[in-house]
DNA sequence: GCGATTCTAGGGTAAGAACCCTAAATACCG
DNA sequence: CGGTATTTAGGGTTCTTACCCTAGAATCGC
């Protein structure tokens, strides 16, 4: 792996963790095993890397908001929650820190919001198909708010969880936790072999998440 | 109202904002208009007010668990709802910011925990009591999840409607939305009688937000 | 009115953090 | 192998921040 991505994967690791202004550069650079000056020689400023990871960050949003749906319904739900999820977990300090950077990331200030409201769209259409599918029993009405409510919970269960107290850290488990919580939404309204799909499907995903 | 209230109440405003690590001594000072030897006159350090604000907290949530029910499931159902979003709100930093101060608010960390168990404890009572009452049609197995899901979707209604580029300041119906947010879970199961009663008491809860 | 408490203004310190600089060593790639 | 790119080590600067110190003024409360 080249040093500069390096440095990001664990800038945005340790982001995550201790939150952007409590990583200092020379921490940083010790956990990447390398000389400050060589994170210099890299990225002018503490702010590039968030600029950086923020360029990395909306093209992995931007990719998962443009992922076609197969036509598989439960497959392509199952799917979506994989990658929705990992990118909640790999960049959930941008939202949480927000306030803090001072200087904002723009990049990700100014998106947020229509992300977010894609990102509803993209899960209603989802369960829409499930809906359609025979797969899901719930009013049509009242998918939008599923959708967003789901989001909520799929976005916030880490935060949930650290404030539980319980490990967050990858290979916890708290992934398949924040998927099942999510999952209590409505499984009772989904066909029986559905619910087992989904449910089967949590392992898989946090798998995923850790090989990746 | 004395002063060292004063910088109390400042500070949690300025950390709710700008989380805990952003907000400078100084600045604290400009914002309650006194000369900074004075804050350090009344707090011997910048941790020094995170432990009271703690306290503070940590008093208010513990009288919010103890909150006896009176036996009106609806006004009971009304009365948590006004006094948990007050509180979310008013300390909403404690958590967002807690991976930021370094030290961490021992007091905090220590019982964060069990305060989120208590609290879906005291939300799922409210919930029996509606559906104990046959205002709300909700399975007894499944009012548990209700009451975890409702409480992750109030505790961070704001962060997500900050997120959504949404005003978030007092006054701005932000409280009134994350109510209404939650309401969505489980109003389609509700009397019209106590759908109409609930969503008639967001307004007053959010005047009374803005009183306090 | 007086002693105690609180507040001010203005100067200061030490530590930490982001980042600079430079020469030399090391690694890479055609 | 040689030129280029990357990395190191070690020294440094500037700025920011939390907090200190002091004497005197202002306020408070009995």
């Amino acid at each position: 792996m080249r040093t500069r991505d390096r440095i990001l994967e664990t800038a945005l690791r340790l982001f995550n963790e201790q939150g952007y202004g409590a990583v200092t550069t020379a921490a940083l650079a010790a956990e990447c095993g390398i000389a400050e000056g060589n994170l210099w020689y890299h990225f002018k400023t503490k702010h590039a890397l968030l600029e950086a990871l923020s360029e990395r960050f909306a093209a992995m949003l931007e990719a998962r908001l443009a992922m076609p749906a197969s036509g598989d319904a439960l497959e392509d739900y199952v799917q979506l929650l994989a990658v929705a999820m990992h990118e909640f977990r790999s960049f959930r300090f941008f939202f949480r820190d927000q306030p803090t950077y001072g200087e904002h990331s723009e990049l990700v200030r100014a998106r947020a919001p229509q992300w977010l409201e894609r990102s509803f769209d993209q899960l209603e259409a989802r369960l829409v198909a499930l809906a359609d599918s025979g797969l899901l029993d719930w009013p049509r009405e009242r998918l939008r708010d599923l959708a967003i409510n789901a989001t909520i919970i799929l976005r916030y269960g880490l935060e949930h969880y650290r404030e539980l107290g319980v490990p967050t850290e990858a290979g916890s488990g708290t992934v398949r936790r924040t998927l099942e919580r999510h999952l209590t939404l409505f499984e009772h309204r989904l066909t029986p072999a559905a619910a087992a799909r989904l449910h089967g499907a949590l392992a898989e995903i946090e798998s995923a998440a850790l090989a990746a």
